[in-house]
RNA sequence: GCCCUGGUAGUGUAGUGGCCCAUCAUGUGGCCCUGUCGAGGCUGCGACGCGGGUUCAAAUCCCGUCCGGGGCGCCA
């Protein structure tokens, strides 16, 4: 007989002999009648023992199984309206796969709550609450969103090395790896490579994959390996037509999830507010007056910082009723390692860079890229970026480059700030950071 | 890297120099209980991260170290 699964022996008639496994979530005894509470990827089923309709020595021995051991039953489907299920199992026999060990590191329906630190040591438990199973289901969905949008506009997904010779981006430090003999790095970015896409007349391509940073983040938004949205589009005539574009693909990925997980966002008791288009922006400059207004101040330079983001989020929020907005505008001297940033025609000191920011957290970064050889090499001098280590890249530029641009996002913080997750590391399965490396 | 905070049974905690061979809950073992679903009742088990130091006396104070959690920088 086939196993099925809890919610599929729903629609199993009365009576119906059928056999469902899982995991032995709980055992309640009462002595002369017995519940075995038993989940799988669907829901709790409950089995029902009774001394009176089955022999002392088997009773004892099922109500003896520990918690979490692997049970296969097979049995009758009989109605009741004490399950949530709407039904309960009179067991014909009951087969324990594997037999869990005592005591669990982690319990999974415990009254008590583990710390992080312990609930990541032993993750594939902790993976067995049912929220968790939600957070990544919504992941799935979130993807398929994004995916399903890419796909109406004509963009092709690819994917880039992430054995790397020479880094994206100024700043943000790399991961070494030996390959044979060679020195090489983990990307930190597809940056370059989808750059070079635009070179090759690919004219629209998208790309989610890791990512690797090797900056001692410790934070509640960072982690060293994580999942990176990138889009990058030919033909652009500024950076509108690019915060335009992420602008559908965040309203078109939350408007996915929201239409297909319905019952997975009530469960977790999220509601996902759907933004206007276009959505808000507010250049660089014109924030640190918002801020200055504010009442804000700063012991040094005026700059964009954390507690700022969080300042102008809810300044947003309260004044045009949105999640979202676009930091525009970001001025030259803030965006110094990107070399590769094209400036503003009309005023060379502002680029065409922007952030999206989400519930007051970055969530995007992007703008239009220099197409231009000779400028760009210009641009790299500036900051005495040595072009050797770049050359493959710099050819790119030299036999037809067209205007282009795009972002990254970070597609655990967007999915972190959509279910409203205190830590990024919950929307990770098995999330790296600066100590941990297992599981 | 800097700052703050913490490490006590399997899990989560109480305990600020002697009332502590350490509290409570959960778990787990045993017994009782025929409709539980945070079941209930009785009873047992189980811990001071590591290394130094101060003191008559250290879970408690000091130093070092390892490991969590949070903030900042930075970033997605």
């Amino acid at each position: 007989m086939q196993r099925i699964l809890a919610t599929e022996a729903v629609e199993l008639e009365e009576g119906c002999r059928c056999k469902l496994g899982g995991w032995l979530q709980e055992t309640k005894n009462l002595g002369g009648i017995a519940f075995l509470k038993i989940r799988d990827r669907t829901g709790v089923f409950q089995v029902v023992l009774s001394k009176e309709e089955m022999e002392e020595d088997r009773f004892e021995k099922a109500v003896n199984v520990p918690r979490e051991s692997v049970l296969i039953v097979e049995g009758e489907k009989k109605s009741t309206d004490q399950t949530d299920l709407g039904y309960e199992l009179h067991p014909i026999s009951i087969k324990v796969e594997t037999e869990a060990e005592k005591p669990l590191p982690l319990g999974v329906v415990d009254k008590v709550d583990a710390e992080m630190g312990t609930r990541f040591d032993n993750r594939f438990l902790d993976l067995r609450k049912k929220e968790k199973l939600l957070i990544f289901e919504i992941r799935k969905n979130l993807l398929d969103g994004v995916r399903d949008f890419f796909d109406q506009e004509g963009f092709i997904e690819v994917y880039t090395p992430k054995i790397v010779a020479a880094g994206a981006e100024g700043g943000a430090t790399l991961f070494n790896v030996e390959y044979y003999g060679q020195e090489a790095y983990l990307a930190q970015s597809p940056q370059l490579y989808k750059q070079m896409l635009m070179a090759a007349g690919f004219e629209r391509v998208f790309e989610i994959a890791p990512a690797y940073r090797a900056e001692d983040f410790d934070t509640i938004r960072h982690t060293s390996e994580f999942l990176s949205l990138d889009f990058e589009m030919s033909f652009v005539e500024s950076s509108k037509d690019i915060i335009d574009m992420t602008s559908y693909m965040v309203k078109h990925a939350l408007s996915y999830v929201k239409n297909n997980c319905e019952e997975e966002l009530e469960e977790l008791g999220v509601e996902i507010n759907i933004p206007d288009f276009p959505f808000k922006k507010i250049p660089y400059r014109e924030c640190i007056n918002i801020l200055k207004d504010l009442g804000h101040e700063w012991e040094e330079d005026p700059q964009i910082g954390t507690e700022e983001e969080k300042i102008l989020g809810e300044y947003v929020e309260e004044e045009f009723d949105t999640e979202f907005f676009f930091i525009t505008e970001f001025p030259t001297e803030v965006k110094e390692g990107t070399f590769y940033a094209k400036r503003k025609e009309y005023d060379p000191s502002l680029t065409t860079y922007f952030d999206l920011e989400y519930k007051g957290q970055e969530l995007v970064s992007g703008g239009q890229r220099e197409h231009r050889y000779d400028v760009l090499i210009h641009q790299m001098e500036e900051i005495g970026l040595e072009k050797e280590a770049f050359q493959n890249y710099l050819e790119a530029f030299k036999y037809g480059m067209p205007p282009h641009g795009g972002i990254g996002l970070g597609f655990d913080r967007f999915l972190q700030q959509m279910l409203g997750l205190s830590n990024i590391r919950e929307a990770i399965l098995f999330p790296r950071d600066t100590e941990r490396l297992e599981p």
